[in-house]
DNA sequence: ATAATATTTGCAATATTGTTGCAAATGTTA
DNA sequence: TAACATTTGCAACAATATTGCAAATATTAT
């Protein structure tokens, strides 16, 4: 609720129903749960364009995938407008096709070549988590 | 050429297209942009059955992306049909936007909470490439 | 509390992206 | 070169994403 109005949003249905959903989640969010989710409540377009919001207004960030779906999760602490700072690893159950914000593990630093500046650094691990085993 | 019949796959137009094209672009290739360069040779339906299988065979691995596109890559080495080892860091550069596979940097090995099993990695880092600075 | 204003939502239409079956075309093998 | 296997294009379809605009809701000032 703060969130919302610290970042200069009306504060609205669907947007704490999306937000909630993401504090329940404790992790990962991919678009199309959020979608099924909240069909009956609200139109698949508001999804889209919360979600675009929120991403904008630095609550929310995407995570990578290599399949065509994305991945949203809570932003924890420092991300501004525009300007994510997510270096945390996240990690995705084959088994109960969660994705899983590791907080706690820092992605490590790596050597790049010559002449490149990191900006920031994404890490995504799959594998079976706490538990599925 | 070699490539294509190791892989046991016929050689045919497309096949030898989409591949030159992978060659030259000496980097990862958007399946858009993919589509785009080949739209007036071939049909649509043929570049993501194509991408579809050079990905089984090990030819090409998708590399994980936060839109909703999907980047592929030549695979270096030691690819084999339906398993890859592409364990190596994908750079995207914000000024120049193309994306590069750092074969050299390995993704590094990290610590998992308890009783979490890893499977794959993936690493992707952000900021200027070589070539922009 | 209410009116005026600004923002957000839903709907409909449209665009883009991905998938499938099947016949024709092309590639491979004998 | 014939017989067979594989691949391609087409068309139809399904799923996903975007846009304009009017109605609904939220915010601000009175």
């Amino acid at each position: 609720m703060e969130l919302l109005k610290n970042s200069g949003l009306s504060i609205t249905d669907s947007r704490k129903k999306i937000l909630e959903l993401f504090v329940e989640a404790n992790g990962a969010l991919a678009h199309a749960d959020i979608e099924k989710k909240t069909e009956a409540i609200f139109n698949r377009v508001t999804v889209y364009r919360t979600l675009q919001t929120f991403v904008e207004k630095g609550i929310i960030h995407s995570i990578p995938t290599t399949d065509n779906s994305i991945l949203y999760a809570l932003c924890k602490h420092h991300c501004h407008a525009g300007h994510h700072h997510d270096n945390h690893v996240h990690f995705i159950c084959n088994t109960c096709s969660n994705t899983i914000c590791l907080d706690d593990v820092i992605v490590p630093a790596i050597k790049l070549p010559k002449n490149f500046s990191k900006l920031q650094a994404a890490m995504v691990v799959t594998g079976v988590c706490g538990s599925c085993r």
